[in-house]
DNA sequence: TTTATATACATAAGAAAACTATGTATATAA
DNA sequence: TTATATACATAGTTTTCTTATGTATATAAA
């Protein structure tokens, strides 16, 4: 989904928590924003965007609604409430898994 | 491999910093080493720590030997030339990967 | 006017990596 | 004798991603 293969694993984190930030957001906004965010090191291809965003609807912690604009349509995602639970537990389980890896890295900054 | 989902796709890199720290390592080994430095965290599977050991092997990352202690076989590894070069060039990709995903869900400890 | 680029969705085929389950075998502690 | 630890391995399946393709509109460039 990147330049950098290694970011697999957390793109439903990163959807999830670009929807809690953003509230609404349509699928091509979404690549847009994590280009804009991650100064362009991150493209995000539709190969994993729409299939990620279809899986995370069927689960329930998605919902959508579409618009038409210039003709265009455009399909708007948002957090259901199962949703917004699940942003904090993959969001702790992000934290727990870059700890986890830069412990066995070794590449804690430095001990507190 | 783990009781971290999220661990996927780094399991290359924890295996080569390993190798590199530790010269001479067998499989059952590494899975103590992983568990131990992770606190108990992390659960190294068989059935992805050894295709993962082959692959590199086959890859020309990795040598081995083999010793029989106690009756039973033991398989080293260690790292080759090119191998040593990999763990480089992981460790960075490693470091990126933390450093973007860290920016993308807004986990960055504090502005410098 | 045609071509390229941007916007906007989607799926299908294939690869990579992991999980679960299973198998072999020895040593040791309960 | 049964369970746990040590030590290897593979097979089947699933998840997730990449690459490729397809449809369609708007707009800027050649």
């Amino acid at each position: 989904m990147s330049t950098n293969p290694l970011l697999k694993g957390s793109l439903q984190t990163i959807i999830l928590k670009l929807l809690e930030d953003n509230d609404e957001m349509y699928g091509y906004e979404i690549t847009q924003k994590v280009k804009e965010v991650s100064d362009g090191e991150v493209m995000l291809t539709e190969g994993a965007l729409y299939p990620a965003l279809h899986k995370l609807e069927a689960d329930g912690f998605l919902e959508t609604f579409t618009q038409i604009v210039d003709n265009r349509v455009r399909k708007y995602y948002r957090l259901t409430e199962r949703g917004g639970k699940e942003v904090t537990s993959k969001l702790t389980e992000a934290r727990a898994f870059i700890d986890q890896l830069q412990t066995l890295l070794n590449l804690k900054p430095a001990a507190k």
